[in-house]
DNA sequence: AACTAACAGTTAATGTGTCCAACAATTTGG
DNA sequence: CCAAATTGTTGGACACATTAACTGTTAGTT
């Protein structure tokens, strides 16, 4: 088994953050940059994840491993880390949290007993519905500035810069 | 002084990341989510930014910091951690990191000598110069598939959220 | 069949960023 | 004049991602 890690409750990022009166600062040109604008928001949307949806002992990164694992059952970690984009070893912490946690199990496929397929329990589909509803209600929150029309357009923004630098 | 940090060469994040072939693998709801797409849009940028302008020993945050400065010259550490939006103690090591490199003076304010206030060497200011050519080529690139408008409005679109969120 | 190469998952070490709590020096306010 | 607030700093903790190496397991070659 493992250490326990006792419990990280996927605390991400804080918001009290000790700061000064906002006073007048001039940004230079950060404002007109893609890549300043996009570290701010998704920093601030990070934040309000972590406000109110990570009361429930859930990352970010962590819902977006059981939405994967929900829609492919039976993927393999590998598979797992290309969806995410991230190294093989990274997902090792994550399934196992979420496997300790009860939401997740590790199986080993009969046919290559190498690899471990991944699924949800029943008891981490209940929660993932849950969840569902809280990041949902998050989601919108986050965009309830934008019209439906530049939401979906900030989202097909945001599709292709990343899909061209896949 | 500080312990040397050995020229961390500003990283960030690795880029080849051993994953497995893409595959066909279901997004499920992910990629409606404003927050999902943030995500991976930013990891993606940061990554561009890594690859391209961080081979001199800049990162984004590094960046950011020196445009502000040279914007608000002689403005606090607190100031800075204020406008950043992170922890006083944050700033500390990025300033540490800056002043080691010859590009920003840490100086002890005469009206209040428990500020420091900070400002561009004459090094820094034409370090920053070539620096903003780079950063604005790599900003111009990984929007490159973006039509002004479409630009402009998600630039646009990141600030409301931001914003709504500050 | 035996050997080698490749692959899945894991571990350990490292780097980086962030926070919080506590501290000294300094300023401010009652 | 002393208590409270503020600035920068340090140290401890934690999250997260990477690389390199190691263990099993499978597949491909000779």
């Amino acid at each position: 088994m493992k250490a326990d890690k006792k419990v990280p409750a996927a605390r991400v990022q804080r918001k009290s953050a000790r700061q000064a009166k906002p006073l007048e600062v001039k940004f230079g040109c950060l404002p007109d940059l893609v890549g300043y604008n996009l570290r701010r928001a998704q920093s601030a949307v990070f934040q309000h994840f972590a406000d109110t949806v990570s009361s429930h002992d859930v990352s970010p990164g962590h819902f977006g491993v059981l939405v994967f694992i929900e829609a492919n059952p039976g993927m393999s970690q590998t598979m797992l880390a290309g969806a995410l984009g991230v190294d093989r070893s990274s997902i090792v912490p994550v399934i196992d949290h979420l496997e300790h946690g009860g939401l997740v199990t590790r199986q080993k496929k009969p046919s290559d007993r190498r690899t471990h397929e991944l699924r949800l329990t029943a008891y981490g589909e209940s929660r993932l519905k849950a969840l569902k509803t809280s990041v949902l209600e998050h989601d919108e929150e986050i965009a309830r500035c934008l019209s439906a029309d530049e939401k979906r357009n900030l989202i097909e923004a945001l599709g292709k810069i990343m899909g061209r630098l896949a």
